[in-house]
DNA sequence: AAGTATGGAGAGTGAAACTCTCCATAACGG
DNA sequence: CCGTTATGGAGAGTTTCACTCTCCATACTT
């Protein structure tokens, strides 16, 4: 398969996946002359996982590099690429805070702290510099300074206590799904691409639930 | 208050916040002088929530406009602005689909289709036209292209059931901390913020469980 | 009175993700 | 077998976004 059948079967242009190979998010196809190459199958497979990433979790393409990255170093023990891959997944937030407020630096360590207590009160085997913490402490952050709790207090964390049963079952019921005798490279691809897919999914589905709610809470007229 | 007040109180630049003025994400403030405004507490509360809305939302400034204009347009039932809301918090895909295979645009057919059916299925009180509808159908369409189903086939939207349930007890909870008597634009800053900030907790919780079954599952030797 | 800050508006910046243009070489169609 | 189209590779250009900078006439501050 040459590259104009790859742009085929992904729907992406011959142009962008040009890019892709030269970002090496892609791996060059078999070579068979100085300008003809031979792309199969998994480069199919390595085009989608890229734009849904790229689509559905919104990631940039740097951090796409680093979940490829992740997932085809073949030293890397599962679960570590797991984590880096969760990490690279993980939405940044501001990479320098030097226009943020002191008391907001402050707010954001207290928040810090509490997601702490929260992952050790669950149980939960999270690592200590896990991106996800900071994901959390940035969500509790946010409420506080919403008046989710007293002015100039941090919300505590128990807000999000009715969150982790569903989470945990909804996780290993994903984890399962995770064919067994699967070689690496597509364990990982599945976890990578369930993360994802399950938390668009996730989102979706909330945003229904709470346009019933609201529905019920606020519509004043029957819908038309 | 002046300008830089409010800049001191938000940990936005002067400059930025000129900026939003210009494009009207922020009301003026009231003129005193000719170069000289007076901004108070409902700037500031503006403010955040336009931060709150890109940094943890990720929204574009655009889709941030859409949303305040929403909430800021007191002839729209506060249900609707909801869906406004709603609308313009999805993450948007492709706005042309000229590069997508025919093959794919089915696929998303049939997964709207799909969608619909798992809506009616669950009783649910969601907007024929509403964006969330296409967001699940993207996950589901995602899913589909990954070997969820069989080759060519379109996953089934039970995988999503699990779903339901948490999240209907989850946005019933967060509705109802909406406070009652509160005027309408507190009631829609409230439903907004809620839905961004409940959505990054949750997906917070969502992957420490992810990594928490991951452990269990893959973890070859003990975490040091 | 000197110095800094303000509102307003235009122009400029930097990152991200493409998209376009070239070129020497290959493949394909008649 | 020869003109047309496609290919791999690489540099340059484009678009969008979210700022950020520069000016300026005025106003506040000390």
């Amino acid at each position: 398969m040459k590259i104009a059948g790859l742009s085929g079967a992904t729907g992406v242009s011959v142009a962008t996946l040009k890019y892709y190979l030269r970002e090496s998010l892609l791996h060059p196809g078999a070579a068979t002359a100085v300008n003809q190459a031979d792309y199969d199958d998994s480069h199919v497979r390595r085009v989608r996982l890229i734009r849904a990433l790229v689509e559905l979790g919104g990631l940039s393409l740097a951090d796409v590099g680093t979940v490829l990255a992740a997932v085809d170093d073949d030293t890397l023990p599962v679960h570590d690429a797991f984590g880096v891959a969760q990490d690279a997944m993980v939405p940044h937030r501001r990479p320098a805070a030097d226009s943020s407020t002191e008391a907001d630096a402050e707010l954001h360590d207290r928040a810090m702290a509490e997601v702490d207590r929260f992952v050790r009160r669950h149980g939960l085997d999270v690592r200590p510099d896990a991106a996800v913490r900071t994901m959390l402490a940035d969500a509790l952050a946010a409420l506080s300074r919403f008046g989710w709790a007293e002015p100039g207090q941090l919300a505590g964390a128990e807000v999000f206590d009715g969150l982790v049963a569903p989470a945990m079952a909804e996780a290993e019921f994903s984890i399962d799904l995770v064919p067994e005798p699967a070689d690496r490279g597509e364990q990982l691809e599945y976890t990578v691409v369930g993360t994802v897919v399950f938390e668009v999914a996730n989102a979706a589905v909330r945003r229904m639930a709470l346009e019933h709610h609201s529905h019920r809470r606020f519509a004043r007229t029957r819908r038309r």
